[in-house]
DNA sequence: GAAACTTAATCGTCATACTTTTGCTGCCCG
DNA sequence: CGGGCAGCAAAAGTATGACGATTAAGTTTC
């Protein structure tokens, strides 16, 4: 998942930065200044700031150097752009942005994986929600968690669309970040488990429009949650 | 919005040769063979592979080169391989998949500016559905394309949401692909015109239910043209 | 035949030199 | 006094040679 070596480093450092704010917008890194704050070589400098730049967070020149650009240029689709907002001081807005996302696309995903799905995927479906119903019975958060993020990465990837099944782990780090930050009951909620067997069973049945609005109900339930606990 | 340079050059063949398959997937890229075969220098190759390592298009392993990786694994939102793949042998599939997410995306995007657009926003939307009706009256396709693009835009910026606005170019590309390919009526329906109206009526009335619903049929509508343009 | 060792291929990093572009300064002329 | 033009210099862009690190694959040894 991440990128390797040197240049992963500066990355890992520069990303959140600029992410979070840190690092301004309309500031200007210049590639020597770099070199001597990280004591790498040019070639490592050069490396890190190509990715930046093909992730449209910065923009080189020749005689200026390259400078940071405003988040309406952003790739912000881009997984890596999506965990260092996440991670920083942009956090409560890229939750819920991601939740819109999700109310949008999971609802048609759902839909489309009762019409679609393949035989297997159906099975993998229903044995994760009966998962689900025994990992919230027992109370095991973390398992719990696990399950949910399989669920929903399943029904995503079920859809037959890859741009939906990319969004897979993105959701997976929002439901992550939910529990660590203790924005779950410790119990999960009754009905939300309910509402995942039936969306199972909808796309089990091929019933594409009651899958469609169970998982609607999920994840308008998680988009008001979330409202509720960042203000 | 490119790439600049040399290592953009390799980019601009390498990207949409893997994107079409035309480079098939488990292929190994030695650094030597590129840097040969595009009379650069290695600093050039090093910074256009880690760019589609980035995208995950390719993995860089010590001692073996640079492996393609299956689409499964690439960055399907970035607005890059988007291009490639709408420009080469995918094409088909690519439509299909945007055409899934404009039907989840831009109606709950519609719903969203409803509720929250700025009054600048509303005047833009409203002066855009006026300028699409006359073009289309006029039967000037050429116009009529660059405000239908500007109007999706639109909406999608005024939802407020960065990650639905991004998705603004990306349904330019998808909506100049299908005049260019005369997926298009001559003269735009009339119907289709009296749609976009419609959501900007609602957009500037604050009426998120019809917004949402208007938006929906038109996407719905590209669908469905869609799918019967492809078989 | 399996495990340990050696080898060589290839990527990863560094240091350095040269090229190209371009913002800026200051001169000259109107 | 102001505007355009030329030259300068700063910084990115490219090239190249050397070295280090990793690891697949072959080779030896038990």
């Amino acid at each position: 998942m991440e990128i390797q070596g040197l240049p992963g480093r500066l990355l890992a450092d520069l990303g959140p930065a600029i992410a979070s704010g840190e690092i301004p917008v309309g500031t200007v890194l210049r590639a020597e200044e770099l070199e001597a704050r990280y004591a790498v070589s040019r070639t490592v400098v050069r490396e890190a700031v190509r990715i930046l730049e093909s992730m449209r967070m910065v923009e080189s020149r020749r005689r200026v150097g390259s400078t940071v650009l405003p988040l309406s240029a952003w790739d912000v689709f881009d997984p890596l752009v999506i965990r260092w907002r996440l991670a920083g001081a942009d956090r409560a807005a890229q939750l819920r942005s991601l939740g819109s996302l999700r109310v949008a696309v999971e609802p048609a995903a759902a839909a489309l994986a009762a019409r679609t799905a393949s035989d297997d995927d159906r099975r993998e479906l229903s044995s994760l929600a009966v998962e689900l119903t025994v990992t919230a019975r027992a109370a095991d958060l973390q398992s719990f968690l696990r399950h949910d993020i399989a669920f929903h990465s399943a029904v995503l990837r079920a859809s037959g669309n890859e741009m939906f099944a990319h969004l897979g782990d993105t959701v997976g780090a929002v439901l992550t970040g939910r529990t660590e930050h203790d924005l779950m009951p410790h119990q999960p909620a009754d009905y939300a488990v309910r509402l995942h067997r039936e969306v199972a069973d909808a796309i089990c049945a091929g019933d594409a429009e009651s899958a469609e609005r169970a998982m609607r109900t999920i994840v308008l339930g998680a988009l008001e949650e979330l409202d509720a606990t960042l203000d």
